[in-house]
DNA sequence: GGTGTCATGTAAACAGTTACATGATTTT
DNA sequence: AAAATCATGTAACTGTTTACATGACACC
């Protein structure tokens, strides 16, 4: 078959493995997660749920309300957990890490050491507030699920792995202020 | 003005304000870099090159050659040395980091313990060959800019972010072994 | 004789974002 | 009175990638 779907596909298959939702509920899931990475807007999602739908890895049930759209509830089929575990043993890609600050540094020749410390002091407070922000997603974080100790376990370390990666970023921020130590003249 | 340029057009603004270049060595020279992360396709080259060019950030002098195509080979303007150095300055932004890995783990209540420990030492195994490539890649590496001392310590930095970055998801690995192991049922 | 490099450029497709549209209900 | 929530969906755009097109030359 070869179905080749993004990995969006994936991720709403996965959601829907622990809960039937409609599509709203699963654009306020992927929007509040943190390593679900999409925005979590309309047009990927309702896409999204008419390909699974055709490809048989969901059904939905359209369930009437009197003063608001019908509502569409989203279940995972037997096919679509067969789908979703073979891309879940398929072999991990490598991540996937855009950091436009490291090309600002890159042309920072241009700059004068006190330019520079600001910008590298600057940069320091980002990942600072990215962390606090992070933090408080997952004191938030509603969606959650805990099937057996060892998910609870995974998503605990999921979690851990985001903010570990911005703690690697700052501990490499001091290495550059002491390795620069020596070039700045003064 | 409000010029809101992409990153690429600044990436390329900075390549050439260490020398002048064709649209062709640009191209090479993106595709090589780790940290200036496009592919470095034509498409995206060519049409930041007529951009700058419109802008009056580079000029472009035609040089003739027989048997091939003319070269059109680009300098940074002074208003172009200005333009970088405010991107250069601005407030940088955190890093774009996708790791469809964690979405992987997210769903991996459907593997057994033996599937789960293959699947961590597969990303192991990924991002190993990873630092390999990407210390082969520092090692070839032809652009580097080394204008100062300063230039030449911040050029060992950016390559060192990469490389530490790697090295910091594998001690999350053994984290993460560490903190399943209570949990594997044998 | 096929593949790779030099050197320009275009076309088509895909992925992903913002914004728009509807309409009732609830909250500020 | 305005804004947010619920719930669906579409339109337009940006960014990015792969592939195509040309044509000479060098290498194996």
């Amino acid at each position: 078959m070869m179905s080749m779907m993004m990995s969006i596909n994936y991720a709403i298959l996965g959601i829907l493995s622990t809960q039937s939702l409609t599509g709203y509920d699963l654009k306020k899931i992927i929007q509040d997660s943190s390593f679900m990475y999409w925005s979590g807007n309309n047009n990927q999602i309702y896409k999204a749920l008419v390909e699974l739908l055709n490809l048989g890895f969901v059904t939905n049930e359209i369930q009437m309300q009197e003063s608001s759209p019908a509502k569409k509830i989203y279940t995972i089929t037997a096919e679509g957990i067969v789908e979703l575990k073979k891309w879940v043993l398929s072999t991990p890609e490598i991540a996937e890490i855009k950091k436009t600050f490291l090309i600002q540094l890159a042309w920072s020749d241009l700059l004068n050491d006190e330019e520079l410390k600001n910008l590298l002091l600057a940069y320091e407070e980002q990942i600072k507030m990215q962390i606090i922000l992070e933090k408080e997603k997952s004191r938030r974080g509603r969606f959650s699920p805990a099937r057996s100790r060892r998910e609870l376990t995974m998503w605990g370390m999921i979690q851990e792995n985001i903010i570990s990666s911005y703690e690697s970023e700052l501990s490499w921020l001091e290495t550059v202020r002491n390795k620069l130590g020596s070039d700045f003249q003064q």
